[in-house]
DNA sequence: TAACTGTATTATTTATATTAATACAGTTAG
DNA sequence: CTAACTGTATTAATATAAATAATACAGTTA
């Protein structure tokens, strides 16, 4: 399904991660799409199971997917819950940001004028280590 | 000169760093004040002189400080400076947060809006551990 | 029941951060 | 130039945290 870099200072289960999130954001895997069991897929990526099911549980705490006891873990099919719990996330960090920012004495207009600026990114892009 | 917990959690460089910024923000030690130096002030805090140069190094790669090898440490003169740095760290951390947020979809005008009803803070907090 | 599924607990290993020991080099007063 | 101060660099020891692995448990299904 994908390969591995154990030697990489990047840990495995966030390797892993990131493709799963990849195929799951630009949809080559399916609402409700079962994915490989933890076993199956350590056996295939000879690593320990353990450490699939971290990147499981840490992508069914982020949303991306769902986990069933004894039957498997599938994608979610409700995409917008992934924003929400990201929202949310994304909302904290801006707000210390920024208001870091206000601390130092930077006017609030000027931190808008900031983000006016920036361009609406384009989608679709990768970036491996 | 002030206190450190050992027993904190927080590195005890870190406690340092903080203490100091405070005074040199708030003005009690003014430019180019000379701080007690990294043994003086290992002694009276019954802590390791490394320590405190671990500290001391950090405040002048931010902008705090400056030392002078064989002279002393000092109080930088130039406070912008420190702005200026931390700006360009706060804005490129800005401009991640936001990118993420775009990238989700929201509307710049969202954005916006969001910092909008962010409040300016008050001056002088600490906040300790 | 057998063979699959995910999960929880604990231990082990590895990496990183923090602190310390020590030696070096510049400055200044006498 | 020496003595007593200053900061600095290198390295080692220690403490803390993160990542991975071993193992046992529990649900599902044919």
């Amino acid at each position: 399904m994908f390969t591995i870099d154990s030697r990489s200072r990047v840990p495995i289960y966030e390797q892993l991660m990131k493709k799963l999130q990849e195929l799951i954001i630009r949809d080559v895997m399916k609402e409700d799409e079962q994915l490989p069991s933890v076993r199956a897929l350590a056996q295939q990526l000879t690593i320990n199971p353990n450490t699939i099911q971290k990147a499981y549980r840490e992508l069914e705490r982020e949303g991306y997917i769902y986990s069933i006891p004894g039957k498997g873990s599938f994608v979610s099919p409700v995409k917008n819950k992934i924003d929400k719990e990201r929202m949310e996330m994304l909302r904290k960090e801006l707000e210390r940001i920024v208001g870091e920012i206000l601390y130092l004495g930077v006017p609030k207009d000027e931190v808008i004028k900031l983000i006016e600026t920036m361009e609406e990114p384009e989608r679709g892009e990768s970036g491996n280590d």
